[in-house]
DNA sequence: TCGTTAAATAATCAAAATGTTATATAGTGT
DNA sequence: ACACTATATAACATTTTGATTATTTAACGA
């Protein structure tokens, strides 16, 4: 597996959707897999395994079952990336908020996009 | 190009380092392909579209050239995304700056596991 | 041990991304 | 109009990714 670095990992629209389910709570492989009825369970663990890699989640064993638990620090890659390109940003880290929101608000208009 | 998102477009190592190069100032096609000397032009220019599409770039016409500029406002897709995970984080935006701080001076120490 | 359950891995395939060379498009200057 | 410069696009080969089915590994309970 070449992927083994955070941005790959989240370039994927199905390993965003497993994120931001642990975000809600950490789950085995079985129930992750349910939400997802157009993949097998093969198929989750291969993206499993590429978010393993990138040290975007944690796995504990729990007799049969593996337990998926979201590890955020490892989005600090991407953070640090970003924040890069905050000085060019509207404002401040303050200021980016009220454009967030602004934008989020003008958003409800239009059909979503993401 | 079935690229049209952010999340793909700054996958690509090439296409960040193009990023990094423009958050210091616009360029010219010719002038970012001169930074690659491992691409060629066309490549390049391939690159330079999946950033447009993504809408992490802006293009001027001047005479031949296109001067192309960093558009960062594209990053605030990301931004959000991101920020949905910041809650998990140690702490607050404050706390965090401070953890990436720590984590950048700890990584001297090479070959750091997280 | 056997049968069941849970998840990972292997083999394989199709589709997409990346890179190349060749060519087209478009603006400049004479 | 012509030659020249700058960039984009087309056609194509190669590599990588994402998905599938079949199989393996591992833990559990009887």
């Amino acid at each position: 597996m070449t992927t083994t670095n955070v941005f790959a990992a989240i370039a994927d629209p199905t390993r965003r959707a497993i994120l931001d389910l642990l975000a809600r709570g950490s789950r085995n492989v079985g129930t992750i897999a349910a939400e997802f009825p157009r993949l097998t369970q093969p198929g989750v663990s291969r993206h499993l395994k590429v978010l393993r890699n990138a040290r975007l989640v944690d796995v504990t064993v729990q007799a049969q079952q593996r337990i998926y638990a979201i590890k955020p620090e490892g989005l600090a890659d991407l953070y640090e990336w970003v924040a890069k390109y905050q000085s060019m940003w509207p404002d401040t880290l303050e200021a980016l908020e009220h454009y967030l929101d602004a934008r989020a608000a003008g958003e409800k208009a239009k059909g979503k996009k993401r």
